[in-house]
DNA sequence: TATGAATGAGGGTTCATTCAT
DNA sequence: AATGAATGAACCCTCATTCAT
């Protein structure tokens, strides 16, 4: 019986991440107003009927994106990662992992920054919920380092924001340029190294 | 009668800013989707009617939105400014105003940048008529500072992205955290000092 | 002085007769609900609100249409003439005029036909005003010719519509027909005389 | 499963022609360009949206009206008759049967014929598919007649036009004067006997 | 008097939501 | 639970009409 009632949640669960999936992926397409019902049904194989199954309204579905953080659910581990290690070979990958997930979601990102900063609780709740957890794990990091002297005295919250935000307007201006961009996303490597010295060396001479 | 029609055309392009205006405010605010011509028309002062004597429909708001280039057109002027000067107090000066564009406008910068995105036509377009202009210009000056050797010989394409990614990421991070950011506007000076700071010398001790 | 007020009158007369013109056109072409005023301003070279200055509005522009008569006027002439003479010939001739107006004028008789019937007011004066004077004629010219032997005893009511439907109801099916039709305006004159034959001595075989 | 989509369609298609038929008569009655789809909706008794699941749009739905030839299906099953028997009893009988038809639907007759010419592609297919049919079934019909000597001479496409269009025209001429003509309904036996007594023996004296 | 830009009521159409199956 | 036809509110857009020039 409990087994029963337990396999129905799950599937339920699974339908719920399936419909929200399938919204994700058509409102950072076409954007929230633009995207049909019928689209979402569509891209995520159901009957239109059946979303409302499972969310009530329209609005339903933004707001449980935001809260499910669907694409950033990873971001946490992999910065916890960050403690451990912070030799510049680790520098490099993590900007190229994270210069990755942000080409890669550009769409995304630009679709959810600009529904989140919209609505004042939805902000609210993201700026808790993913922006601080990030943002202070980032600093953290950067306070021990500038503790152990690995890092000069800088101010470690405009730093942070910095080097975060770097990553994002570079994703951004990738999604804009795309195909015409001089960046190729096989030179990722390079272009986080590249990254990796900027932040580190800064760019005077010698 | 020359003077006459010319009364006549300056009127009708001051009327077709006047629109435009108002929509880029609320489709920003709101969204191009979720926007309502009645929404643009109130914004501008005008009757709904009114606005299809001045664009074919809804979308060609949209396109003259990004044809416009609206907030673009004086940033080139800025910028032309930096091959003149480039001690560290102009870099300051030049990351604080581009800062405060970008803080001021972030939402509407979201904005463009979600539906420029979205639309082939209009991505090359404005890809090749603001982004462009900006970003060579930018390795212009990076390019001639690496020859003089105030910098450090680095890829002048990726840094460039590199500088102009990091503004946008900071404005629409400090949109996302607004009040919550503790980087407050009216410590901009020091903000731009710091990331100055961090492109010059990077963040490596001593 | 009254030279003057005569002259601007006539102008005036002129200006009116031009627009209605131009509306007859254009609403027996598209319809008059699917005309706009923009059309008809267009048709007749003058502006929109110009036409405002001699017709109330749009309602005005059809009633005054069918007041006017514009396309029957010379009707009643033509049929008095049918009093003086009635031979064969003139009959082929009579058949062919009015057959060759029809063809001409089918798109515009049958927009009239459909606006008139639909509104009661208009179209009691339009059968009062057109109809009843030109088929009264008819009858009349059918029954003396059945007084004087010519013709065999007829109900001149029933004939004298059969023949004026006969003329309208070929009009229209030319005008479904158009070029399709085994029917040549080309050949109008051997199309009259074979009518003019089954009027006058039916189908009957010898 | 088989039965249960054969039920749906069925559906679908009352759905389809109770729509159709509640637009062709507010189109007769209104006319097109000044109907709405609302008064389409209430007569057919549907919500506004359902027509729309339907029909593409508005126009679709007088583009259907033609091809669907609904006042006109059973035209030719009536016509197929006359090759059997053609009496001057019979004639009698076709032509009231014809003019009843006429007088009730003159207004739908007027409507479609207008519409139809407008559009040169719907009336191309309307004259191919009705109006060539019924034609050349009624040439048939006197070529044969006259071969048999029944008839004289006369060229059948001319006449057969002839007899087709004074139906026609007198029922529009009927919808014209209405309750004033002093043809009535209740005599349309008379009035047939009257025009088939016209068609057979012509007006001439003895 | 002639004009056409401004206007908003009204109409075609879409689409979120409901509900019978 | 899943579905999609039915619905009407709401939106884009047109166009008759007005009015300042």
């Amino acid at each position: 019986m409990t087994a029963r009632q337990a396999r129905k949640e799950r599937i339920t669960q699974e339908r719920r991440e399936q419909i929200l999936k399938a919204a994700l992926s058509v409102f950072s397409t076409r954007g929230y107003g633009e995207s049909t019902m019928a689209d979402v049904a569509e891209a995520a194989g159901v009957g239109v009927g059946t979303i409302y199954n499972y969310y009530k309204d329209k609005r339903d579905l933004l707001i449980s994106l935001v809260q499910n953080l669907l694409i950033s659910e990873n971001l946490v581990s992999i910065l916890d990662k960050m403690t451990l290690y912070s030799s510049r070979d680790f520098m490099d990958l993590l900007i190229e992992e994270r210069l990755r997930f942000g080409f890669d979601n550009a769409q995304t990102i630009l679709f959810l920054m600009f529904e989140i900063q919209r609505d004042a609780k939805m902000r609210r709740k993201y700026v808790q919920n993913v922006v601080w957890p990030l943002l202070s794990r980032l600093e953290n990091l950067i306070r021990s380092q500038v503790k152990s002297g690995v890092f000069r005295k800088v101010d470690e919250k405009i730093i942070a924001r910095a080097m975060a935000g770097t990553i994002i307007g570079n994703a951004l201006l990738f999604r804009l340029e795309q195909r015409e961009s001089p960046l190729k996303k096989a030179h990722l490597k390079d272009i986080a190294h590249e990254l990796s010295g900027l932040f580190i060396d800064g760019l005077a001479g010698k």
